[in-house]
DNA sequence: TTGCTATTTCTATAAGTATCGAACTACTTC
DNA sequence: GAAGTAGTTCGATACTTATAGAAATAGCAA
């Protein structure tokens, strides 16, 4: 029914997970069952506080607990970790540097055509859509959310042609950077 | 060099994101890089607040910062991420419940011709060997660090056999569970 | 140099919580 | 039923820390 996982759900594991003894619970209990005064005795710790422990990690999900004999067996329910895993991993994954995005086979061959191999253009094309993925090309050297001087931009921009002055305006005027009137400072222009 | 991770930094990971501000700087830092200040507008904290975050996160390797211009844009290290995940299944993979452990051909044999379906033991062999393995087919009954009554031994070893009074002394006389001396409690004996 | 800007560090405060011991509950055993 | 045992809940305390604002720092600009 829900696929995705609450936030605050989230900042609960993790905070369940980042206490010292809880650790530790956690780490016993992957190995076999425990009753509660078992763990006080193996964390040096009183049963009170490992019995308010076992609440917390049986809030998030993380131990269950069966009653055998007298006993209360906690037990760990490997499923929550393995699932937070690849919830893991599913964030790390798809964040990829810009400067990797995937080419076009188009932008590609006209890159091959304009620019040399460390990356300066050669000479400008004449058609507009061939020109746009040069200016693509520069934009990645300039971050989202920073304003530039209009010397830094210059200097950014020298590494891809000497021409920076015309290079410039032609950011702006295909509206891929933004120019604040006075102070002559410039920024990124965020897609979409 | 050093291959183990040592338990205060994966504390120290899980305390990291274990706060909703700093949890939610790493899903904005997942898209891209920010400036210090744009957190704080996006998160609606004062920038000391959120220069403090920054340090912790980059304490537990979660965050790296380069300057440009005047700023200083900070970005998530999805790797630290990734190597967590990847813990954290290390962690959750290997453990299995003693029930479901591997048989070996031997032992599922010497169980397929003295037990029936639903497990009950139906004559006892002679040979040690194979009188070992029948007596570890019950042991998994018993959990580790639970002091039984001889009345609970009995209720549960009577699922086996209705021999309970022999059974229960051979698990002793070959070493898989220990008797105390006065109140006749039992135990079950760690191996190894 | 002198000023300006973003960020960090410092200080204080408020909120949260780990911990223990005691009282209480639930269950087993006799 | 009475006695005993494991575990939970409660109350108080001490420790940690998130937060904001002020002061200090570092780097750029002019």
């Amino acid at each position: 029914m829900e696929r995705e996982k609450k936030m605050s759900d989230l900042v609960d594991f993790f905070k369940v997970l980042g206490e010292p003894n809880r650790l530790r619970i956690v780490g016993l209990l992957a190995q076999r069952a425990y009753t509660v005064e078992q763990l006080g005795a193996a964390l040096g710790v009183g049963v009170s506080t490992v019995s308010h422990h076992l609440t917390r990690l049986a809030g998030a999900g993380l131990v269950s607990a069966r009653s055998e004999s007298y006993y209360n067996l906690y037990s760990l329910k490997t499923d929550a970790l393995s699932d937070m895993a690849k919830t893991l991993l599913a964030q790390a994954q798809p964040v990829r540097p810009e400067s990797e995005q995937e080419l076009s086979d188009y932008d590609r061959k006209v890159l091959a055509t304009f620019t040399t191999a460390d990356g300066r253009i050669k000479t400008f094309p004449m058609q507009e859509r061939k020109f746009r993925v040069l200016l693509r090309h520069i934009l990645p050297s300039f971050s989202h959310g920073v304003r530039y001087t209009e010397k830094r931009v210059n200097e950014i921009l020298s590494k891809y042609n000497d021409d920076t002055a015309r290079l410039r305006r032609w950011l702006v005027d295909f509206g891929y950077m933004a120019r604040e009137g006075g102070g002559g400072k410039y920024w990124r222009v965020d897609e979409k």
